[in-house]
DNA sequence: ACTAAAAAGACATTATAAGTCTTTTTTATG
DNA sequence: CATAAAAAAGACTTATAATGTCTTTTTAGT
């Protein structure tokens, strides 16, 4: 369970290779596919979410393609994957405040608000850049 | 993302309730499911998978029902949640070693393996009896 | 104008989740 | 021993989400 779908793989992927690449330099998204082994039309709609909330720039035409969107230090991992997964929830009670209707009743609740904030934790502490270095 | 299933919900929901009965009282499958709002034929196949492992024990025939198969503070939410879930993989690669190719090259790898510890501590640190207590 | 690229939207396929139904096995009891 | 009550097992259905493709549109450079 908790398992990360291959968008989220793919994601990560994609992005982490775009920022191993020289600061300014503009990739093709059909370069990227190709070196991290994704569907292009696949990534292409990932890059699209990317590009919607600044984790990346992309530009159109002839010489066109993708930079990211800010410096890989000031990038995390939670960015990314929540990018494109959605908030991290272990379940959906967490959601909103007085979403379930069991509630104020139910001793679970508190264990999944610690687990997301674990996770969110460990998430938020890794940059693109720490993942990017070789 | 990392979001519980129905089927997880339902599990602590009618193992909870389990827990919170009298220790020897053998509880009718119906009733379970009636008590915590679960389709009674999903809850026995959730119930079956239970018995299976020993989390609860099963009688069958007239009289017959469940009671837990240890003692609530000897079963953790880890348990229940697996039981039913599978084991806790933030991400494929976590499960074997050396099962990605990317493997030693991977930087992402150690947060997975991170991310999958921490869950499973904190699951594992919540028993029945915690969780059954009002 | 032409070409190269990403953006957008509709569509198709596959996998998994969620749930039901029927039959079988087990067991207590009159 | 016959019956009824219960869980076990297996086959099946339906719904939802994941995964991926295809076509058209927009944007920008040459």
């Amino acid at each position: 369970m908790m398992e990360l779908t291959r968008k989220g793989e793919y994601a990560i992927r994609g992005i982490v290779f775009l920022a191993s690449r020289p600061p300014e330099q503009v990739c093709l998204l059909s370069d990227i596919a190709a070196a991290v082994d994704v569907p292009p039309t696949f990534l292409a709609k990932i890059f699209q979410q990317f590009s919607k909330i600044g984790l990346v720039k992309s530009y159109r035409g002839t010489g066109g393609g993708f930079v990211l969107g800010r410096t890989p230090d000031r990038i995390t991992l939670l960015e990314v994957v929540e990018a494109v997964e959605g908030p991290i929830t272990p379940n959906r009670c967490v959601i909103k405040e007085g979403e379930c209707p069991r509630d104020t009743s139910c001793n679970v609740h508190p264990v999944w608000v610690d687990v997301q904030q674990q996770v969110r934790d460990i998430l938020n502490s890794v940059t693109l850049q720490k993942l990017a270095q070789r």
